[in-house]
DNA sequence: TTTCGTATTAAAAACGATTTTTTATATATA
DNA sequence: TATATATAAAAAATCGTTTTTAATACGAAA
């Protein structure tokens, strides 16, 4: 009987959203403008500026700025304060390569363990099936989970989360954020890059997983990030 | 003619170090006493005991524990503190089965990498000598750069540094001394741990590097790390 | 003209006393 | 027994100030 539990579901659900600290707050703030370009690769980041900027003290940004530092968001020199980090193909080139080295055993562990495997896959299955009824194209919005950015974000990490290493997961994590920004900041021919068919390359992934394909998993995430790779050429 | 530059030559090389921020310096000794047990995993962190004990504000006590949360030796919990990380042999061995899989690649990819080989690999000589010829038993003191620990860590992260992505490397120093955590707390069976014969090991490691044999020095390298895993294991 | 030292300025780094907010606890009430 | 409520403790954050360091400008000497 589930008359008790019934019971006890209030009216509306009440989601304890966890408080956050400023702390917290401002360094999602922060990740998002160095992310998207609204703090620019080289910039300055003042921590009287930035205080003013987002009405607070120095404690909160300082330590929001020491964490995006230990992300490779942010750089600091010593008695000398922040710098938004550069970005250049080089920085490109070497985050491609490394996600494409860590990742295929990152997927290829997440297959072969079984544990809440159907689960994994049907949760990928509805993670593609969002991104497809999404359109690509809309703008960052890191504050809205249901963005096609924050649900590819979640369908990467999810393909590659099952390893049984927290701290692979969390470099991938780190990896993808690195690779989004020189996403936004250095593809100048848009244009272009919008011919690409995302959604098919996902497809390719996914279906190779649901084939319990590991070696087909594995190729089609490399071609899908060697894909963004070669729009990084042309001007 | 270099008549000039042996001029500018000062008679004592004067070596401007580096001025290291309070901050720099507490977050080196927190690492320190969180790696050799000083500071027990579980504690409390208080900012205002660590204000009092390193006799400082509370900024840098909070910028170092902010930078140590990333470095995953120290736990936040959102308005309640700061926590030394907790230690577990399954911790343990997710440290270490992930750095068998990304340092088989990294070793791969920096003998692969014919830039500088040849000073790389006297460079592995000398630091191998420079281990054989310490006691590898001798206490654990990170601000002697020409102790075992220190010399050891140069070994291994030489090892695998020149893959060509500087993320990878800044991740395996990380898994490093998580590693070195695990074994000062973890390992009971200390007598039996001293018996192994790490020079040994290391001279196998070296032994397929020069011979330019990659497969072996993955083989040899895993095997080290093994090595290590077993005595996680007894009492 | 270049080089070097010095003064000035600006900003980082840090302090410390205080306030606000949140969590943990102890106590009392239904 | 469960649920409020009051209290205490600590985290989070503020803010004005001081110390330290680096960058810049300036002028004197080689």
């Amino acid at each position: 009987m589930n008359v008790i539990n019934l019971k006890k579901q209030p009216d509306v659900e009440i989601v304890k959203l966890a408080p956050q600290s400023l702390i917290t707050q401002i360094y999602n703030k922060l990740k998002k403008s160095l992310i998207n370009g609204d703090l620019k690769p080289g910039e300055k980041l003042k921590i009287d500026t930035l205080k003013d900027k987002y009405d607070t003290g120095h404690t909160p940004i300082r330590e929001a700025l020491t964490s995006l530092v230990k992300d490779g968001l942010v750089e600091k020199i010593e008695q000398k304060g922040f710098v938004a980090s550069n970005v250049s193909i080089k920085h490109f080139n070497e985050v491609l390569k490394t996600r494409v080295w860590i990742e295929e055993i990152a997927i290829k562990k997440s297959m072969e363990n079984k544990e809440g495997l159907e689960a994994w896959e049907e949760n990928l299955i509805l993670l593609n099936h969002r991104l497809n009824k999404r359109d690509w194209t809309e703008k960052y919005n890191p504050e809205n989970p249901d963005s096609w950015e924050m649900i590819h974000k979640k369908f990467h990490i999810s393909l590659i989360s099952r390893s049984g290493s927290d701290y692979l997961t969390k470099f991938c994590e780190q990896l993808y954020d690195q690779n989004l920004r020189f996403r936004f900041l250095l593809i100048k021919n848009k244009k272009n890059y919008l011919k690409r068919n995302v959604n098919r390359e996902h497809q390719d992934i996914l279906d190779a997983v649901l084939a319990r394909d590991a070696i087909g998993a594995q190729k089609n995430l490399v071609k899908h990030y060697n894909i963004t790779g070669k729009h990084f050429l042309d001007k």
